[in-house]
DNA sequence: ATAGCTTGCGTACCATGGTACGGAGTCAAG
DNA sequence: CTTGACTCCGTACCATGGTACGCAAGCTAT
């Protein structure tokens, strides 16, 4: 049993992240403290937290987050692997994305150090005249 | 010589959004009109909106195309390398962060696919489980 | 000439994921 | 018994890239 802040520590996030989850109904807030007057988090809370960053890494956002917690409780895993392979494909296309404009701005770079004579290909290049 | 609207359909984005860009700071608003009273934007204005909408595919943020444009009227090229190489930094630390999240998710989805028995891996893998 | 569409302008709002602040309460140590 | 540290809570603010709204003035078609 643990205070915010320490549970906050655990997890590598601040204690206003923690409010905040609590806020968006990521995060239960602990029952009202009955004679000490400072809320304590238990290993649940801890779990629920750890969860909520792996799932973050995996790229969900937090509102699909939210749907998956609401899943774990029931046991609908093919609405889980729809989001699951939902978020597989919004991956593939950011990555498809990002890699053409890595290669374009890698070319233009590469080309801008290789002279420095005439205008620079990178500016040349985004003003529509190569 | 053409009007906002005409100039923001040219270049695929809304009126809006080319306000925007002139409170901004990245489009010049054009002269006040003498005796026609709408202002009327010219190809400088469809250069510069070009050139802007050709920087964000490349993965530049507006400040950075703010920079751009800048740099545009001077020749200070070390420096348009510099914004360009960092850039190019930024997209290769996103894409192997996305690419990770993907080859973990993807193979949590085909786990989950492969059996219905036991608890869902992809839930169980959040939870710190499996 | 009058309705109704644009323009220009400022301001407010949207999603996304947090971060910061102010104020009140509680607790332990000096 | 006061200081400092911590908690709880709401509310406001940050960046990022827009989107929407309200209002007045001008343009156009009937």
């Amino acid at each position: 049993m643990t205070t915010i802040s320490q549970l906050a520590r655990a997890a590598g996030v601040g204690v206003e992240t923690v409010r905040f989850y609590q806020r968006r109904g990521l995060l239960d807030r602990p029952a009202p403290p009955g004679d000490g007057k400072v809320a304590r988090y238990g290993a649940e809370h801890a779990a629920r937290l750890a969860f909520i960053r792996s799932a973050q890494t995996a790229g969900f956002t937090l509102d699909e987050i939210g749907e998956l917690l609401r899943l774990d409780a029931g046991d609908d895993r093919p609405r889980v692997r729809d989001l699951a392979r939902e978020r597989v494909a919004a991956l593939d296309k950011r990555i498809a994305e990002l890699t053409r404009a890595r290669k374009a701005l890698g070319r233009l770079a590469r080309e801008c150090e290789s002279s420095d004579r005439g205008p620079c290909p990178i500016i040349a290049a985004f003003a529509g005249v190569g």
